[in-house]
DNA sequence: CTGAAAGCGCTTACAG
DNA sequence: CTGAAAGCGCTTACAG
């Protein structure tokens, strides 16, 4: 089938492209009588113009970059249909590009970005990565730049999280409150923010709380946590501060053959649909995943339309909830 | 930042742009001299190639578009994984869409795909799609289509699913094995082919076998089984034939008082990675998403490099496989 | 081996 | 209100 471009749509109704395109457009300039006409036309023909000719000449994609950790993972998945939502309201695209954790892939991927390919990004940092050099040179180019759930340290970028401070200090004071008397924080990297964020808030409550970084895989994880655990002075409250580290620990804890919560109590920053369901069911710090998206992509449209000023402004801190459940509950 | 273009890159090479153009993609028409000063200049004034403008003038995107019913579901967020993997290695960028289970959503995104956007499409139907018109308008411009796991029934198309009918099955006996006389088997849609051939699988085993459609959240559908499991006869082992159906039954049985495995059992097609440790731990049927979605990518970009042809020869049946767990233990 | 020229399919000042 | 023309930034026959 022969693809119609906008020259032929305008050969058939004897104007010239640049008519038809102002007609398409719902230009003001063009009568409401050769309006119709050209709109019946394109319906007829079927045509559907082509995307890439437009951005060349605007200078302007219609299309967002996204750069995720992983995919896999409930909190991100579900940040991702929080975008999409926004994005598909505008009218814009959603290119969607994993990190794995490396800084290498995520600078290679930022790189890209500065081709002109999308006209914002919205990121979510690799555990690996300790400066934001990569996405400064973004900021040259004036294309815009939202930092969600993981952000930098910097203040004059846009940051939508949670308080993870405020959720660190609940979370380990909901374990002192349940009888702990040794906490240990497992971390999944040296470098995010956020995590550090966590870690302090937890010290503010339980300034003794021992800090464990557990990369790597779901099994690597496994291991490391089962030898905490497998210590004689063992921990005794557990704060995982990612949705993996809490799987781990709960695998570790059936292993080593630990009780929830009577030998250990765990609690897990998580977004898991199945928490309620889980033996014992999973105390969580539950960060509002879908808004954060929508709350992100809705900050990066008004710096793409406004031509990005003062987006710092826009940074949202979103509460978080800490659920109570099975396994931090009292002997 | 003024963004350096190859026109500019090549005055300051005192070289033509054709020259510069044929040296960066490394042809052997250009002295190995002149390659080497493009590509030097080219990392020195960091100049990163418009990819719209190649786009238009090679009439190829680079890019593929993926469409899912939904993000937030662990076989899907699983499978886009496998995806980016593969589009990943081969330069290609990913363009994500979400029906959202409309058919009408799904519709207009594929016909968006009319414009040229992308050059190749993945596809995992909605669940209200009857039909698939709208998809055979891609073929005819010669946009490969590959469909994974809500494949659709025609033949002549690639098609990147498990072997429904035999899971259905293995599903259902499993159940008459652990001593359940009474199955029904839920279902999400009407339309979608793998359920409907899931359910075939089960009559195979139990011919007597009910079903009962679900669909909207997850609060509908647990009101639903609610309901079907409050009855004075009621079914003593249920199939949930996607993932979400699976919490569904577990929160019904939960707020009827129903004991899991003792007064009903459960399997559900699901690949969430909390199963193990579900109170009790879930019977499932799992499906290789990852690898299910790197095959898919993998048949695509054969199509858009041979230029689709015979692309229904590539159509896979990848096993999946049954994981007893407490959820169907017997008495 | 290098360059001049045309053109991918749009949009947008500018003229009338 | 409509049209002619230039141009977005590349690539690729074609010439030399």
């Amino acid at each position: 089938m022969r693809t119609i471009t906008l020259k032929m749509l305008a050969a058939e109704l004897r104007l010239s492209p640049g008519t038809v395109s102002k007609a398409l457009k719902g230009s003001h300039e063009i009568s409401e009588a050769t309006r119709e006409k050209v709109m019946d036309m394109a319906r007829r023909l079927d045509y559907v113009p082509n995307p890439y000719a437009s951005s060349l000449r605007r200078r302007t994609s219609k299309t967002i970059g996204v750069v995720l950790p992983a995919m896999a993972d409930s909190f991100f998945s579900m940040t991702i249909e929080g975008i999409e939502a926004v994005a598909g309201d505008k009218g814009y695209h959603v290119l969607i590009y994993l990190s794995h954790e490396s800084y290498y892939k995520e600078a290679a991927i930022v790189k890209d970005f500065q081709s002109g390919r999308v006209d914002g990004v919205l990121i979510s940092l690799s555990g690996e990565t300790w400066n934001t050099d990569h996405l400064h040179t973004l900021t040259d180019k004036n294309i815009p730049v939202v930092y969600f759930d993981r952000v930098c340290e910097e203040n004059d970028v846009a940051r939508i999280a949670t308080d993870d401070m405020e959720a660190g200090f609940a979370a380990a004071s909901h374990l002192l409150e349940a009888g702990c008397k040794r906490l240990l924080f497992l971390s999944p990297s040296d470098n995010l923010a956020i995590i550090k964020r966590r870690l302090a808030g937890c010290r503010k409550a339980a300034p003794g709380i021992a800090s464990l970084l557990c990369i790597g895989d779901l099994h690597q994880q496994h291991l490391r946590i089962r030898e905490a655990l497998a210590m004689p002075d063992r921990p005794d409250g557990i704060i995982a501060s990612v949705e993996s580290l809490g799987y781990a620990t709960y695998q570790a804890c059936t292993s080593l053959g630990l009780e929830i919560p009577s030998d250990v109590k765990v609690v897990a920053f998580s977004n898991m649909p199945t928490a309620s369901l889980l033996h014992p069911s999973l105390t969580t710090v539950e960060q509002p995943a879908f808004e954060i998206g929508k709350t992100a992509a809705t900050v990066l449209f008004k710096g793409i339309e406004k031509g990005y000023n003062h987006l710092s402004e826009e940074s949202r801190m979103i509460p978080s909830v800490l659920v109570p459940r099975g396994s931090t509950a009292k002997a």
